[in-house]
DNA sequence: TGATATTGATCAGTATGCTGATCATCAGTA
DNA sequence: TACTGATGATCAGCATACTGATCAATATCA
């Protein structure tokens, strides 16, 4: 365990610097400029519209305050409503436009091509057991996190 | 392979996530203060006294205008030194400081904890699994990133 | 040798991600 | 109702990472 390159820790920096390089890499040449966070952002709201930012980092285990820029860059893009709620007056209700509804669909088929380059070096049945590996060990450790993963849609956080 | 969660480029960001916050946790229990970043450029300089911070940078895939922060940084923190190489004088020989060796060896019991933590929800066997799965996918996709590995211990850069 | 290309390092700018703080609002209770 | 605590959002500050540019020094080759 000695040589930095055999520890967990380094390998999943590794993996992910490669993921997030080659998503960057897919979407451009599609002709698209949006970051895998923002991408992860836009997918969500569009299944839970009008979803508050503190539930939409829970849905995606993103910090509470990286998710403020996140959204300030999306709506700048024009891809994003973000308006005050009228139940809660703390909340911001997040829309997708038309335009990111657009974008969303036309981006899709960039967004999946790079999941399959990220892991092009290994067999169907490596790469199915690397996802469920990773998925055990995340589960376990989401806590550790200061943004783990709340999953709203089990209602867990009523 | 609708649902983010169940796409590569998220889990891997999730997992890193978790391991950087495992690694910053362990180690600031321990009475350190200091990076896995950090940890892995020290852990290099140690084995590679008088490298240049471009070749350090291949020998931890990090971006070229990543190390020079990085650098300033420990410097700052007075475990390392930065001094021109007489040889080639556009380069810089990093050094570790007396104190940089007493932090790497002090800090190793908490980085080794760490690393078993970040992985505490896998057997044995599944983590060395995970392990050379996710070794075998950064060398597939090692030039996709604009820092790729570059294996200097082989003499390739030769 | 002299023009050209390459290389080591740095910088400005942008985007995550975090720590810790603040502010307004809401919810619960005495 | 007034107090207290919790919650949604934002902010300042710091540390990765990247893109693309610049500068000085070195290497290469006509």
């Amino acid at each position: 365990m000695r040589d930095p390159h055999e520890m967990p820790g380094h390998l999943a920096r590794r993996f992910q610097q490669i993921a997030v390089a080659v998503f960057l890499a897919e979407v451009s040449e599609a002709g698209f400029d949006l970051t895998p966070v923002q991408y992860a952002a836009l997918a969500t709201i569009r299944t839970n519209a009008g979803i508050d930012q503190i539930t939409l980092a829970g849905l995606i285990a993103y910090d509470r305050t990286t998710i403020t820029g996140v959204v300030d860059r999306l709506v700048q893009k024009g891809l994003l409503l973000r308006r005050a709620s009228s139940r809660d007056r703390r909340a911001r209700e997040l829309h997708l436009t038309e335009q990111g509804r657009r974008t969303l669909r036309g981006i899709t088929p960039a967004v999946e091509a790079a999941q399959r380059m990220m892991i092009r070096g290994l067999t169907d049945k490596e790469a199915a057991e690397l996802m469920r590996l990773l998925r055990k060990a995340i589960t376990a450790g989401n806590e550790l996190s200061r943004a783990p993963l709340r999953d709203g849609a089990t209602g867990e956080r009523s």
